[in-house]
DNA sequence: AACGAGCGCAACCGCGGGACT
DNA sequence: AAGTCCCGCGGTTGCGCTCGT
């Protein structure tokens, strides 16, 4: 049905299937659940996924110049505007020639090619690589190549306890932000994450009687009729695993009695599901608290002491004034505008002291903002 | 041993946002 | 101000492997 019921046309024999990673499979909830199906029987008609429309393209569009010449650092993202022609008339043109573009599973010499050419030239300017590289593949497909599988410094299988509570925790506070969630998970892709998601973390949250959606207790019918006490119960079931798989270090800061609480309560996580997580007509207007959430996503979590492999990381660490004890148990992490901050327990968040003008510029902003402080454990009280 | 069903995950797609002209 | 383009994201698909019968 799809485009990649073709095989590839690569002149090299298929690909083995490469299985880096070694999950152990986990025991079927329910012979007869099949979650993927369950979503598919609750998602609407999948929507027209041929790729470009058959008419050709409107425009045509050369490049004078290999934009590795002009594509130094910093000047990447602009490279190939300054130096195309445009010779057609108006209209988008299709990110790649599809009719020569391979499909399908990667050969050993396609990622050899991206990796080479990479390592020589740097990421960026996705569009062109593929032609500079040597590769018969659209820029697209390279970038996901890369950034999903062939980037050294990606962990790759076996989610330890930690991470998947660290996930949990993170997407009830985000909801479906891969990328977001990928940010705060050294090594791991938003791409690996969503699978490992899907696949693991959705039965896992099932197997504790917790809705994945809205991380609250599975049957929401059942959860309103279901004695308070019951209730209670069982979300200090879904707390304890939370305490057991972050050992030390997770700790709730005491002036922030049960911010996440505040969070928890609210019916829909911080952005909206997909169309397979609930029928489209059933979503609601999130609470004015999760509108608000979903704008500014200032938020703190707490975590295990960090010791970020990434030397910039760590120098960066360094200049935004985390000091030493950035590393203690008593630290958070701060999520503010996407940048790793560490606080200190009781202090305020001291990311914002970055010496980016940006930065500061988001930091007197962030005065005026709502920070959210999200302990791993026992914060759901 | 053979077969079918279920599962995991790599890779694809369309879309939105931001940058640029 | 409007149009165009690229990049990145989230959702979805389907191949190949594993497991159960």
């Amino acid at each position: 049905m799809g485009p990649r019921s073709a095989p590839p046309p690569s002149s090299s024999s298929p690909p083995p299937r490469i299985k880096p990673t070694t999950h152990p499979r986990l025991p079927s909830l329910s012979s007869s659940l099949s979650l993927k199906k369950l979503a598919r029987s609750h998602a609407p008609p999948t929507p027209h996924r041929s790729s470009f429309p058959s008419d050709p393209p409107t425009t045509t569009t050369a490049y004078i110049i290999s934009p590795l010449l002009v594509c130094g650092a910093g000047g990447i993202s602009s490279c190939l505007r300054r130096y195309r022609i445009r010779a057609g008339g108006m209209g988008r043109s299709p990110c790649c020639e599809k009719a020569h573009t391979n499909k399908g599973a990667w050969t050993k010499e396609e990622d050899q090619r991206l990796i080479a050419y990479i390592k020589a030239h740097g990421e960026g300017c996705w569009r062109s690589l593929p032609k500079a590289a040597g590769l018969l593949r659209c820029g697209k497909s390279c970038r996901l190549r890369w950034i999903n599988y062939l980037r050294p410094d990606l962990k790759r299988g076996n989610f330890t306890e930690e991470e998947d509570e660290l996930i949990i925790k993170l997407h009830e506070l985000l909801g479906n932000k891969w990328s977001l969630i990928a940010g705060r998970l050294p090594g791991r892709t938003d791409n690996e994450i969503k699978n490992y998601w899907n696949t693991h973390i959705k039965r896992k949250l099932l197997a504790r009687g917790m809705d994945p959606h809205t991380h609250r207790p599975l049957n929401a019918i059942a959860a309103a009729a279901m004695p308070a006490q019951q209730q209670q119960q069982l979300r200090a079931a879904h707390e304890r695993h939370f305490a057991a798989a972050t050992p030390g270090g997770h700790h709730l800061q005491p002036q922030q009695q049960d911010p996440f609480a505040a969070l928890s309560s609210s019916a829909e996580p911080a952005c909206s599901h997909s169309s397979d997580d609930e029928p489209a007509g059933s979503a609601t207007p999130p609470p004015p608290s999760r509108r608000h959430l979903g704008i500014d996503l200032n938020l703190s979590i707490s975590l295990a002491p960090y010791q970020p492999d990434d030397p910039a990381v760590k120098q960066e660490a360094a200049t935004t004034g985390s000091q030493n004890n950035a590393t203690t148990s008593t630290s958070a992490v701060c999520m503010c505008l996407n940048r790793l901050g560490f606080q200190g327990a009781g202090e305020g968040c001291r990311c914002g002291g970055a010496s980016s003008v940006p930065m500061q510029q988001q930091a007197s902003s962030a005065q005026r903002m709502f920070r959210f402080i999200a302990p791993l454990e026992g914060g759901g009280q």
